[in-house]
DNA sequence: CGCGATACATAAGGAGCTTATATATATCCG
DNA sequence: CGGATATATATAAGCTCCTTATGTATCGCG
């Protein structure tokens, strides 16, 4: 691993360190083995349904960053599988509400429960003091997406429209 | 975000926090547009072969978490686009080294300065001490997918053969 | 009302994986 | 040494999941 002294003289976080750790962190999670097999997308839909309530293709379209033909697919597979409903929008008779299905966020919950079961007993190998860096960075961590979000919906909406 | 104390007293870094904050990050971070647009798994055998040099397929089947067939299909794919070139192992008359060529090595660096470019500017809207958290996990982090590779060899070699 | 904008769906095509199976070379053992 | 077995890779068929291009219905506004 590269030093984190910057040539510029940043202390602190080298980007290269970064993407690094991040893809061989990756490389085990993404394709941690799941009982049923969900592609990433998937599970992210599923996640903004959680925690945000029943919401439109085109506000998913935003968020989960693929075309909208693509997204109209996913919604159609996950409707098959019956983990999500399309229900019409009361206000509006050209959108869809996307609803989660009891069984769509059964699935949600047994794929969080496996990667619990797989990553638990390895969290335990870790020192006490490896366990506390990583708590210490998931805020940080998770400012970095928000501020990645921002910056790419800024970037769309100068180009677009 | 849940507290990181647990119902059993352990102290420190809850799977589910950790879970949560890596797949927002990823969100964002996975899709992160690249110049060229390649695979996370083709990007991941690029990474190997920079930094092992030139391997057998069947050691890049062992790391990569693809069957083999799969395998060998973006390898072609790879080869194709003169990303990398197919050798015969001069001491072994059925395998084959998969070399990296220029044009695969620039690739990687290209998208290497690609997530470079744009995470930069976001990790210098953090504050020291948020860049000081994540730099302290990394090392962390890089062992807690270390151990989770080991295991997943592990249990492979136990069903398999 | 009618016209442009918006929300979603459909169609065609390609990438990238899977399992099952084939082929060539290596290795081991009597 | 020769044949059985194991190993390294390739091919085939099929599915998922994305893409771009385009179609259709509804909305909102002058």
């Amino acid at each position: 691993m590269t030093p984190s002294q910057r040539a510029d003289g940043t202390t602190g976080l080298d980007v290269v360190d970064l993407t690094t750790a991040i893809e061989n962190f990756n490389r085990y999670y993404i394709r941690l083995p799941s009982v049923q097999q969900l592609s990433f997308t998937t599970l992210s839909v599923l996640d903004a349904l959680v925690s945000g309530g029943p919401k439109r293709l085109t506000e998913l379209v935003r968020t989960e960053q693929i075309s909208q033909p693509g997204l109209t697919q996913l919604v159609t597979r996950l409707e098959r599988d019956g983990l999500v409903e399309r229900r019409p929008d009361p206000a509006d008779g050209r959108a869809v509400l996307v609803h989660l299905t009891e069984a769509g966020r059964a699935v949600r919950q047994a794929r969080q429960d496996d990667r619990e079961r797989h990553l638990a007993p390895l969290i335990a190998r870790l020192t006490p003091a490896e366990r506390e860096a990583i708590a210490s960075a998931l805020p940080a961590l998770t400012r970095l997406a928000e501020l990645g979000a921002e910056a790419e919906a800024e970037a769309r909406s100068r180009t677009e429209r």
